[in-house]
This record gives C-alpha cells, sequence and structure tokens, in this order.
DNA sequence: CCTTGACTTGACTGACCGGTCTAATACAAT
DNA sequence: ATTGTATTAGACCGGTCAGTCAAGTCAAGG
C-alpha cells in the first residue's frame, strides 16, 4: 500500500518536475522511468498513456498550488489589494529558487504546457483552461472584495480578473524568455492597475 | 536561382506555418519535406539542422512581423493610444482568421516557442528575447510619443512597455487556452490601462 | 497450503527521430 | 562539348519513441 503508492508519486513527482522544467515532448517515459527508478512497466501498470500521465501532474500541480501558492496569496485575512502584491512576490521567489537551482528559469507548468499542448490534444486543453478559470475565481474574489470595501471604484470584476491572470502568465512568459525573474519584480505590481469597465 | 530559392522559401513556410500550428518538437523534418515536396537531401542542403531550420523562422516570421502587422499597427499617423487600439485589432483578425481555417488557435509563434525551447536551447532563447525587445521598442516608442504629446501623463515609458508586450502575450495565452480569439477582443483594450510610474 | 491479484521486471515491437552519404541530375561558364 | 558547381534524390544510420507482453515476485485471505 505504502510502496506502491511510494512508486506512484515518484513517477509523478519525477514527471511533474521534468515537464515543469523542460517541455512535454520532450521529456520520454524512459527518462521518467530511469530518473525514478521504476520500470516501464510498473509505470504502465500506474499509467496507462503518457497523456493520462501529463494529466495527473496537471492536477497534482494545480492541487498544491491551490493549497499552497494560492491560498496563501490570497489569504483573506489580508486587505484585497495587498493579496495582489503578495501573489506576485510569492510568484517571485518561486521562479528565483527554481532558477537558482536549475540556472533556468521553468515559468509556470500550465502556462508552458498550454502553449505546447492546446493546438495538439482537446483533453489537455480543457484540463488546463479549467486550472486558469479557477485561477481567474481567486481574482476575481479578490476583486469584489476591493470593490465592496470601497479600495476599487465599481468595474467588471470578472473581464479584469482574467485579464490580471493573462498579465500574470504575460510576466512570466517574458521572464522566462529573459531568464530573469526580476522581470516579475519590475513588472508585477502594475497588475493593480488593470482595469475593464462595465459595459452597459 | 529562381528555382533553390524556391525551394528554401517553401521548405520554410512549411516549417512556419506547423511549428506556429504545433510545435517545435512536434513536427518532424519527415513531415515538413513531405509538405514542401522535397527531399531529405535538399533540405540539409540549404538548412544544416533543425534548429537552423527554426533560427530561419524565428528570423523569417520577425521580417514579416515587422514589416506588415506591426509597421500598420505601430502606423505613425495615428494618434499613439489608438495605435494600441489598431494592434489589438489586428492581432484578433489574425488569430480569428487562422482559428477560421484551422479550428485552432495557433497563438503567437514567438511566445509558443519561448515557452517551449527557452529551457533547452541557449540560441534560440536568446533570438526569441531580441525579438521582444524589438517589439517593446516598438511599444516604448509609441508610449513616448503619446507622453511627448500629452496623451499621458509622465511614466516610466520602458517598464511599461515591457508590461503592455507582457499583457499581449498573455492575452494572446489564454486566449489560446480558451480556443477562442473573442478573449483578445475583451481583454485588448485594457492594455492602455497598464501604467508603471517612474521610479526615484 | 493454495489461490488470487496487485505489483515488478526487462526484453521486445514497429514506427519514427534527426542526420549522413553517395550518386544522379540540372545548368552555367568555358 | 566539357567541366565544375549547385541542387536533388533517396537509401541508410544508430538511437529513441510510446507502448506491449509474458514471466515472474510477494503478501493477504481463505
Amino acid at each position: 500500500m505504502s510502496a506502491e503508492t511510494d512508486t506512484r508519486s515518484r513517477i509523478l513527482a519525477t514527471a511533474r518536475e521534468m515537464f515543469h522544467g523542460r517541455s512535454y515532448a520532450d521529456v520520454g517515459i524512459q527518462e521518467i522511468c530511469e530518473k525514478s527508478r521504476v520500470q516501464k512497466g510498473s509505470f504502465y501498470h500506474f499509467f496507462p498513456s503518457k497523456q493520462d500521465l501529463a494529466l495527473a501532474v496537471i492536477d497534482d500541480m494545480a492541487k498544491d498550488w491551490a493549497h499552497g501558492f494560492v491560498a496563501e496569496a490570497f489569504d483573506q485575512n489580508l486587505p484585497p489589494l495587498e493579496r495582489l502584491d503578495y501573489m506576485i512576490d510569492a510568484a517571485y521567489y518561486w521562479q528565483k529558487a527554481a532558477a537558482d537551482i536549475e540556472g533556468r528559469m521553468p515559468g509556470c507548468l500550465f502556462g508552458n504546457l498550454a502553449l505546447e499542448m492546446s493546438t495538439r490534444d482537446e483533453v489537455m486543453r480543457a484540463k488546463l483552461n479549467a486550472v486558469f478559470d479557477r485561477a481567474r475565481d481567486k481574482f476575481r474574489f479578490t476583486l469584489d472584495e476591493a470593490v465592496a470595501a470601497g479600495a476599487l471604484a465599481a468595474m467588471d470584476t470578472d473581464a479584469t480578473a482574467t485579464a490580471m491572470l493573462a498579465y500574470l502568465e504575460g510576466i512570466i512568459l517574458l521572464a522566462k524568455t529573459r531568464n530573469d525573474p526580476e522581470v516579475i519584480l519590475i513588472l508585477g505590481p502594475a497588475i493593480k492597475t488593470l482595469r475593464i469597465e462595465l459595459s452597459h
């Protein structure tokens, strides 16, 4: 029970790290097996295909994300607008830590996979889209609170939340291309300037 | 002369389309050769490696981009801030046209390749970074003009230009993940709300 | 003690990968 | 007509890909 779970989760952790640091196509099952010291057959006992593995990796990362990074950054004890700064900081330190260890900024696993796989795998696209939708909901909830508290003038919180998520992903994309986490720190705070008015 | 150029440019055009619509790793040289009706040997006569082909594709797209899309969108006869709206519209129609034909939004070739290749190929990363730098310059030039014309209060035009580029890439990323070009139209105009103040 | 079934092992498959090589061909200059 | 060069043709290379499979190991349950 513990051994079986261990094998599966070892595969999952390895795959997550490798997909994140490289790409889906560039990482082979054989390599994942070697690095997690598992045989091919064992791999296929737990995951019917490479696609299923990727789907599991996305779920796994989304779970950790929701319970760690996002839960802290969107801490409801903080004033709504400060949460955005916290989130930017969290993203920065995360990427910086990874860059310091690996030498390269891995960026956002979801963004990476989304651009690589959206045109090739509808199931994966839909799953990544759902992850983004949940992230947007976090932003929207924060914006709704800010508006209710009078910290922000009334706006289209749904559209603005989506805009903020897009901006965050864009910043990480650019930072990864520059291989420089500082970009997140420089551009991040401007996320609070984004605004989409209510249409009527 | 015309025939040789034709073979090379046929390879280039096919590769560009395929890399854009799928990904670098997913498209094989064999497939590119088949689709452009060229033999392997001819391919390697013109391009020493797949990496060189990708580099040439990036240059080719950047050239077309600078002369077409960007030149029109950043038309200096337009008031500076209107150029931003033009650019968003141009991005929308481009993606929509591709989505209508292919059924899927290809997104931005540069953004796609940047996320896929940045951690794997330093040469490609640097080239894509340079393309982004030039795009940022276009934004900065526009912002400088807007500030000079009094249409915008003084700001850190360099940082804001980078923020706008990040936002644009982020929008396209999200639109691609949703497979819905309309996202560009909804989120795009908010690019004008981005602002990074001068630090002092 | 025997069976069951989850798990592991590692050899194996056929397809495809990027890239090489030699020979044939087209064509321009002499 | 001949030679040199640019281009094309396509067989071929070793390696890797995702995935399969038959033969086990081993612990729990009857």
